[in-house]
DNA sequence: GAGAAATTGTTTGGGACCAGAACAAATTGG
DNA sequence: CCAATTTGTTCTGGTCCCAAACAATTTCTC
């Protein structure tokens, strides 16, 4: 099972109208967002940044270390006169949250502190034999549970899960994930049972959604407010940050880009229809050829298709990841020339394309990244014990 | 000249924090926007609906009156036992805001108040030779002036401007808008020069996304999230609303979908590409045919562009305006079809197919709301004297 | 038709929270 | 060593909302 993440309290009555503890939320929320984003900073820098007032400051900081969320060490090196400030940090142990990755043939799950702190790290085989659903959630929830005895004595604040499939992110129910070779999975719940933590929130997300989240915080879309993430591999899937704020679509289904219409004489896909973006500009086609060198023309497919997005969605940035970013160097000449022939020039102007920053862990971070922003949104519930 | 929406305040130092006095604004922001969209309620109902206790709606409700953004008049029809509610309206004079549409031969414009309702409206051709852009916008400005004399004494909140072409939003710049035979032009700047009030805020906005707005605020897409507004005419455009807020991109240039390749073997299009979604399914091949009949090829186009942004995007509904308005009941079988051929299952599930429900007002009411969500937001600032 | 029950407006008291002023502390520069 | 500067700390005041108590008004029941 798993709870609605970002959306505010899953079943409250409707609470629209704010209260003053509203407000004090939100300070809170402010205040240890920043740190986590940004990283730490004085008392006088937070006051500055969020216009809180410098007694205010004094207090919010102070609630949030009492409540292990932060910590105040040492002043700041100021250049000036002046009384220094204390510079306040994040405490990672403060929120730990687990995060996993379902590739074809590993598993890799992580434990990320708050701040975006890797605690802790492990790879698994799966075999090439394919396996059931819970079996391998089964090997998964195993890691997890080591993982957190390891950095966490076993509490933490959530579980986030990226699957290479449509996710309906209400409950975490997977209707396909073709790599994996699933259909109609509940990997929300079966992973819920399988952790036997019934009350820590088990969230599943498709893993270019999760990309493109981890890109925006802690990658190479940092500052940008509106990003596109193509992850390339055995299907292409893009993750959208639109507005500042991850695009999920009515079911959580947005960003399923793979079955664009490329190429008008293209190849037949697996989907029954022809010249789809992923048939044309995915992982076999574009490493097929012998040598290691890439085929220019599949090259070409991908800019015409993230031309078409850069058309639709106006991005700041547009990251290529997954089996696209360690060859970016190679792509970026064709990948460029396909934009221009299908992108707007104004939008294309705006749009720059970028390797991934952070690699295969581009999705560990966003999965993290998604299990926290609930602690982050409302630093007053206290999660476990 | 132009004030960025939506975005808070435009040049305000960074004010993450909040006070108790956010709160206050929050509230009244809160039960303004309600009436606004739902339209008259009784007080306990808006308490109700809020989570707001009786003795503060009393207050904010004061207020409101007080500022003439509402009035309280009679008692709601209830059944049942207990003390009667008096039943709170927006006053639609409490606000007023001019709305504009720039058609290739027509202009019109509207007078909007709070709750969306229309005070006034006028139409005027523009003649078939192409004037100077500065000769259109001066006709506009005096229609709108005519018009704000007549229903609000001139003092108007602000002007809401639609245009068939690509605007950056944060100064109402008009790069292209190949209908009008426009290329470069400041709309936004120009049009505040004309009216003659430096003080009013004139927001220029894409024809396409102010219909989403429209249809998503007052017409077939209330209640709806994640919608997406066909516009068809001589050009396809797409207006976005995502997450329940408009989705613009980086610099507004959001939803240029009408060059998004469909059709593999298609014809050329002005851009100088192939097989562009417009010239495919654009009010000329769709409407080309004798007879007032449909091409029924170009019905399954607009499908097949459906489709993709279907995929892409997962919305709630898909409104079709423009010219696909009022033949929506020929088209319809065929555009399924077209998406059908597209969506994934999932997706398509999810997305209804429907006509707009405003027509040609779709737009102005997206202009006027595009112009009131600032005094919604903000109930408290004076506009005007 | 009178009284009970139910619902809501009104008034009052209290608590949570933040800002600003005044003062204290710590650093830099002359 | 002293002035200037910056920031932490303490205290006071003001805003705003909620809860409780009471009053008002309607419906329902006998």
């Amino acid at each position: 099972m798993s709870s609605s993440p970002g959306s505010g309290s899953p079943a409250a009555p409707a609470r629209l109208g704010a209260t003053t503890s509203a407000v004090r939320q939100h300070n809170l929320a402010t205040l240890l967002e920043r740190l986590h984003r940004r990283g730490p900073a004085s008392r006088s820098e937070l006051g500055a940044g969020t216009g809180i007032s410098r007694s205010t400051v004094a207090d919010l900081v102070q609630e949030l270390v009492a409540r292990g969320l932060a910590s105040e060490e040492g002043n700041a090196a100021r250049s000036g006169p002046g009384r220094p400030s204390p510079v306040v940090s994040v405490r990672p142990e403060g929120a730990v949250v687990l995060a996993a990755e379902l590739g074809v043939d590993s598993i890799t799950v992580a434990a990320v502190g708050l701040g975006g702190t890797l605690l802790g790290e492990a790879q698994e085989d799966v075999g090439r034999a394919r396996r059931t659903p819970e079996a391998t959630l089964g090997q998964v929830a195993r890691a997890l549970r080591s993982l957190a005895e390891q950095v966490a004595h076993g509490t933490v604040a959530g579980v986030g899960v990226a699957v290479p499939g449509l996710v309906r992110r209400s409950d975490g129910f997977v209707h396909l994930a073709p790599n994996l070779g699933w259909r109609d999975v509940a990997v929300g719940a079966l992973l819920a049972d399988q952790m036997g933590q019934p009350t820590t929130p088990v969230l599943v997300a498709n893993e270019a959604d999760l990309g493109a989240l981890g890109e925006h915080r802690r990658g190479a879309g940092q500052g940008h407010d509106n990003l596109v993430f193509v992850s390339g591999g055995v299907g292409i899937g893009a993750g959208l940050i639109l507005g500042g704020r991850p695009m999920l679509g009515s079911a959580g289904y947005a960003g399923e880009a793979g079955h664009m219409l490329v190429n008008p004489s293209g190849r037949p896909c697996s989907c029954g229809k022809v010249g789809c973006w992923e048939t044309e500009a995915g992982e076999a086609t574009l490493l097929g050829g012998a040598g290691g060198t890439i085929d220019p023309a599949a090259a070409r497919w991908i800019g015409v298709g993230v031309g078409n997005l850069v058309n639709l969605l106006n991005p700041d940035v547009v990251v290529l990841g997954g089996c696209y970013g360690p060859i970016f160097d190679q792509l970026v000449p064709h990948v460029t020339q396909g934009v221009a022939s299908r992108a707007l020039g104004q939008s294309r102007a705006v749009a720059q394309i970028v390797p991934s920053a952070l690699g295969p862990a581009a999705q560990l971070h966003g999965a993290a990244e998604l299990c926290l922003a609930e602690t982050l949104a409302n630093p007053t519930v206290r999660r476990r014990g």
